[in-house]
DNA sequence: TGTAGTGTGTAGTATATAGTACACACTAAA
DNA sequence: TTTAGTGTGTACTATATACTACACACTACA
């Protein structure tokens, strides 16, 4: 799904319950120009910078990964990461680009479990 | 160690054995301007574009992954990955974090050797 | 029936990104 | 001793990124 959308919907579904969630008051606690979220959510503007994503993010209470892939960005401590080691970075995500979910949570686990 | 620095070291290593890798004739391969290429191996410049980076790493025979980490970059088919499943990937990446080279890299093998 | 708040159209801006183009001085080889 | 090739200084440019500022028409409600 478009990010512009998907703001606007989970906007809206949060307005219902709570007036405060207008597109100018979001903004406004965002720290952006309504007409500016205006055109994001219609997509007439491409996604906003990590930084007001996050605070959309925030705001909205959705996971900020999950909202900067769709605006087609990876967090930048994420980078930060891949960086550091790249090159065995670099290989695992490959290795893991056609590996099913369960595969990949199933390693997260073993590694967290201290099994080095 | 900084990108550009790195560049003129590889670049004149070569050079060493093959005069065709003078500054101008490995721009021209590259297909950059010369002295854009002499900025950026003296760091006068930002490092170039991903594609440029790329060409880099195939004339200088270099890991593209690499060199784009040293330009503080990192690869798009890379940030696809995890663009596909974000909250999977920032997840795993946030436990290897820490995690030491042998423990990713025995995962890695697992993945590869299909136990799914 | 005013007025407070709503979303949006239009115009403009600052900064970053990713380079090109040309001239220059120096060096090495013919 | 010319000439082919070397690296570099300076000046520009095009495009993308990430917004701001203001005016406008509409709606809701006191």
């Amino acid at each position: 799904m478009a990010f512009g959308g998907y703001i606007r919907e989970v906007r809206e579904r949060r307005r219902r319950k709570d007036r405060t969630f207008s597109l100018r008051q979001v903004a406004g606690r965002v720290g952006i120009e309504p007409a500016y979220l205006s055109k994001i959510e219609r997509g007439q503007t491409p996604p906003p910078s990590e930084r007001t994503i996050r605070r959309l993010a925030v705001e909205l209470d959705e996971d900020a990964d999950v909202l900067l892939a769709m605006a087609g960005k990876v967090s930048k401590d994420l980078q930060e990461i891949v960086m550091l080691r790249p090159k065995l970075f670099a290989d695992l995500l490959r290795q893991l680009r056609e590996a099913p979910d369960h595969a990949v949570l199933r390693v997260a686990r073993e590694i967290r479990d201290g099994d080095w």
